[in-house]
DNA sequence: ATTAATTTGCAACCAAGTTGCATTAGTTGT
DNA sequence: ACAACTAATGCAACTTGGTTGCAAATTAAT
């Protein structure tokens, strides 16, 4: 509740132009993660593709959303999770349908393995399969 | 030893085109993963870029050798060990090395996490570190 | 009100990957 | 050995995700 108002008054306060503001609100309600297709076909009408190209770009260095690469190639983003600009602390596996399509983040604790003389800086995880809705 | 013979005797028996031998050489010999740009690249002289891509397609649907999508966005390519037409075995993680750039397949057991009501099928594991020769 | 700084749109571009089709190489049957 | 057929290759044109340079438009600073 209180953290709501505090990004509320944030949000009011950090003067975001129209377009920043249009995208991070898409983020705000998206449960999901959604592609960079998508995401340009969506803004259209609203705005230039360099220009959600340049957002999304800002938003993800700002801490605000991350990506990941789908196996499809493209870019997929999803709103972070207590981020901020510069470092990413919300590492997560992402799981998309291969039946309806959709991905999620999956709010997991990764394990990676630990290989000799290998430092392992990060991790990309994508779990394909059949979501809930799917597997009835 | 008695395996490579047969590997050996099914290549000859097993005729195939010059192209789709140059390629599938190139992996057998291969330590590494290599980009699909790279290996457009390599073998541009000896064919035609379609006419890469159509093998690799081929090789991946044999079984020879398996892909992934990089954070690059790329697609690589490395050799299958012991898989087989229409199904493969060999799921592992890959790593990259963020300094020298070389991928490699990792011989290690993934164990992907048991996540409620999401039936998995296949995981996708990206490392990005530091391999040895370049921690030194 | 002027000027300076940021943001946006637009068009042109780049690179990975695909497609259609003509050409060539390889197989098979006689 | 030759014709007839099949499969592999080359080439050009295209598609698509993504980037770049620059001009026009907004917004902020003085
Ligand atoms: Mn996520
Ligand atoms: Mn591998
Ligand atoms: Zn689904
Ligand atoms: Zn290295």
């Amino acid at each position: 509740m209180q953290l709501y108002f505090i990004i509320f008054v944030a949000m009011s306060i950090i003067r975001r132009t129209k377009s920043v503001n249009d995208i991070t609100q898409f983020f705000e309600e998206s449960k999901y993660a959604v592609s960079v297709v998508n995401l340009v076909e969506r803004f259209k009408e609203k705005m230039n593709k360099t220009t959600v190209y340049r957002i999304l770009d800002k938003l993800e260095n700002d801490g605000v959303i991350h990506s990941f690469i789908g196996r499809d190639s493209l870019k997929w983003y999803a709103k972070c999770q207590g981020c901020q600009s510069g470092h990413h602390t919300d590492t997560h596996p992402h799981f998309q349908c291969n039946s309806c399509g959709r991905v999620e983040c999956l709010p997991v604790k990764l394990q990676l393995p630990e290989i000799q003389n290998l430092s392992i800086e990060y991790a990309e995880v994508n779990l394909v399969g059949k979501c809930t809705e799917c597997s009835n």
